[in-house]
Order: structure tokens, then C-alpha cells, then sequence
DNA sequence: CAAAAAGTTGACCAAATGGTTAAACTTTTG
DNA sequence: CAAAAGTTTAACCATTTGGTCAACTTTTTG
């Protein structure tokens, strides 16, 4: 039926909404309910539990993020290619779906393995992301790259994407910034990371 | 008496690591007491809520954030001499105090302005930062420092430096590290870092 | 169209949780 | 040393919360 699925999504929407704002513990089914417009009883018919509608929504936030990685990764285009390609999904994904980081980082510091595992799963599931560490070393050993330890130059190109739009609330603050205007300078800040981290990591 | 500081602290210790752990809405005050290994009426004796002891949790890490950064931006050395001990301090600090970013960001994620408020309230009581932004702009003018918007100038900083303890769970399941081999490369990013930044922020 | 299946609702429940209280115990102090 | 002040404890309380249930309505289907 076609009302199934619009509830269904509609619950998804709340729920995510919800969850995001208040943190797995400050999530009350009830606002869920409410925020969905329905009745308390009827997430419970849909989604089991609050545990089994949690784990929906991280499934998929994981799953868009590592599509995403693997999408830039695959290939065989030069590194700082596929970095470019990391740079631009990740940014535009982040703007269409801000609450992601967030969310996943909330996660980070309460279950202690919970997503990790989940992430390190998929991306297990083929070599991509293997296949690229490896490239990242060979293009150093030809002198393409700056031979820098690959976590730092994995954690240097994350830290430019992701942590942005974490502290968003922060910076808009200092900055006196309104919404639009900081997801104009993420829009252009694309250029802007890709110019530091050519002069960073290549020679 | 000493036994009451003592007490307090410890409860204040324990407050810490459980806020951190679960986050202010998933933390239980039985949990902190427990931790504290005392009776859970006695929380109350001593701070009278839940939310007057998050509170007190949250004005000692804007603190000392605020304060560490004071302290690298006064004075009147050059900008990147001020961003290098900016990246040294606030390594160093995070280092001691792991679970300040976390515990930051959650609530930013949470509460809509509590931090942020502060954080301001902080930064406006002298104008060191004020005074900060400003050098910046003289030197990009000088041809000193390449012109990028100062905002961008200052978020390209703090991810550098906050974005990786943030996401240290990850890093470490994805490059199967020990905790203390993270510690490391932490320690060795301060010089990296610094490197990053000068290529990037400097002509 | 009638029976079965699916969807929806409000009332209800047990457990958990932040917080209180009164009594007991300890320390301070005049 | 005795009263007052400060500290500690166990029992208790009101409210909130995730979750259930039985009845009711709507939709599907043979």
C-alpha cells in the first residue's frame, strides 16, 4: 500500500529529526509521535522498539556515508582526483543532510563500538577503501604526493570536510553569520580546502 | 573542612566522566553517584540538581577552552606565532582532557545557544579575540598572511586541531592503533599541523 | 459482501528516574 | 560537654517513559 510507506517514511523523518535534536536518551517517543502526527502506538507497530527505530536511522547514515567514500574512492583516478571527489560529495551530502555528523558523533561518544563496527563492516565489504590507502602509498614512493603517514593524511582531509559543519552553531555565533550565509561559505569553501590540501599534501 | 572540597571534587570528577559518557539527558544520577561512591541523596545535598551539576560541568570546560585561547592570542606576536601556540595549547589540553570536544559538541547538538552564549559572554569580556581577527586582516593587507576570509582562516584552524579527537574512535578501529599510539600521532601532528597551515595560510 | 487482515486509538502498566524527607551520625563551637 | 551545625543514609514519592493491550475502524481479498 501506498499509505504504508508514507507512514512509514514519515515516521523516518520524525524520527531522525528527533533523535538528532535530543540524542538517543533525549529522544522521547512521544515527540517522535507527535512530530510524525501520530499515535505513541503506532511506532511501536511500525518500529518494535525505540532501540529497533535508532538503529534504522544510523544503518542509514552509515550507508550514505560510505557510499559516499566509496563512490570517490573507486576508480583509478589520480589520489588528489579522488580527494577532490571526497571533498565535493561529502560537502554537498553534509549540506543536504546536516545532521548527519552530528548525529554520528553523538553516537561515537555514547556506544562505544556501535557504529564503528557498522562502518568498518562496510567498508569491508570490498576493497575500495584498502585499494586507495595503498595508492596513497605508491603515489608518495613515486614523489606524487608528500610522504606523510596515511592517518594523518586521512585524518588531515576529514578534519577540513566534516568538522565545519559540527561547530556550525559555534561559528555562526562568533561570526554573526546567518544559516544562509554559512552554507554559501561551505559551498565555496570546496576550492578553498582543495587549494590547502594540494598545498599540503603534494609536493 | 577538606573532606567537603574532597567530595566535592570527586563528585565533580565523576559528574565529568558520566556526562561525557552518556550525555546530559542519558546520564543518571544514581551513575554519578556510583562513581562517586556515595549516596545518591548526597548529589543533591551538594549541588542541587541535575542541571546545576551539568551545569558546573559545562562553565569549567567553556573555561578553560576560552582561557586557552586568551592565552595564545594576546600579546602582540605574529599571527602565526599566535596559531602555533594556539594548535600547541589546545593539543595539549585535549590530550589532558579528552572528553572536553565531545562533551562540547554534544551540547551544541542539544541545547540551541546555552554554550554558544557563553562562549561569547567569554570572548567579550576583553578583546583579545576582537584585537585577534584584527591583526589577521592587517597582515593579509601587509601581504603577511595570503587573504582568505577570516572566518575561513579561523575554522581551516580549529578543525585541524579539534576534529581529530573528536573522531578518534573511528580513526582507531579504521587503522586498528592503540590508544596511547593515537596519543602519539597527536603529539607528532602539532608539528604537522603547522606545517598544513603555513603552506596554506602563508604566500 | 462477508470474513480476514491491516491499521489506529486511548487507556493502561511496570520500571526507571530525579528529587525529597526525616532520622541518624559526625563535627564544630560557645 | 552540650547544643548547634553539617554530613550521610535509607526509605519514599511523583512523574515520566517505553511499551502493551483490547477494542474499534478501515482496507483487502476470496
Amino acid at each position: 500500500m501506498d499509505s504504508r510507506k508514507n507512514t512509514e517514511m514519515e515516521i523516518l523523518r520524525a524520527a531522525k529529526k528527533i533523535f538528532i535534536q535530543h540524542g538517543y536518551a533525549g529522544a522521547r517517543m512521544q515527540a517522535i509521535a507527535d512530530e510524525a502526527k501520530i499515535n505513541k502506538a503506532m511506532l511501536h507497530y511500525y518500529y518494535r522498539s525505540k532501540d529497533a527505530l535508532f538503529e534504522k536511522i544510523m544503518d542509514g547514515a552509515v550507508d550514505l556515508m560510505s557510499k559516499q567514500l566509496m563512490n570517490a574512492l573507486s576508480g583509478d583516478a589520480p589520489v588528489m582526483e579522488k580527494v577532490e571527489k571526497m571533498v565535493s560529495n561529502y560537502t554537498d551530502t553534509i549540506i543536504k543532510n546536516p545532521y548527519i555528523p552530528i548525529f554520528i558523533l553523538n553516537e561515537i561518544a555514547r556506544n562505544q563500538m556501535n557504529f564503528q563496527n557498522r562502518l568498518q563492516q562496510n567498508l569491508e565489504q570490498n576493497n575500495v577503501f584498502q585499494n586507495f590507502l595503498l595508492q596513497v602509498l605508491e603515489e608518495q614512493q613515486k614523489g606524487i604526493l608528500r610522504s606523510i603517514p596515511v592517518p594523518h593524511f586521512m585524518i588531515t582531509i576529514m578534519s577540513l570536510i566534516v568538522f565545519p559543519h559540527i561547530a556550525k552553531p559555534i561559528f555562526l555565533k562568533i561570526f554573526e553569520m546567518t544559516d544562509t550565509a554559512y552554507m554559501h561559505m561551505m559551498e565555496e569553501r570546496k576550492q578553498l580546502m582543495m587549494e590547502f590540501l594540494k598545498k599540503s599534501l603534494v609536493p
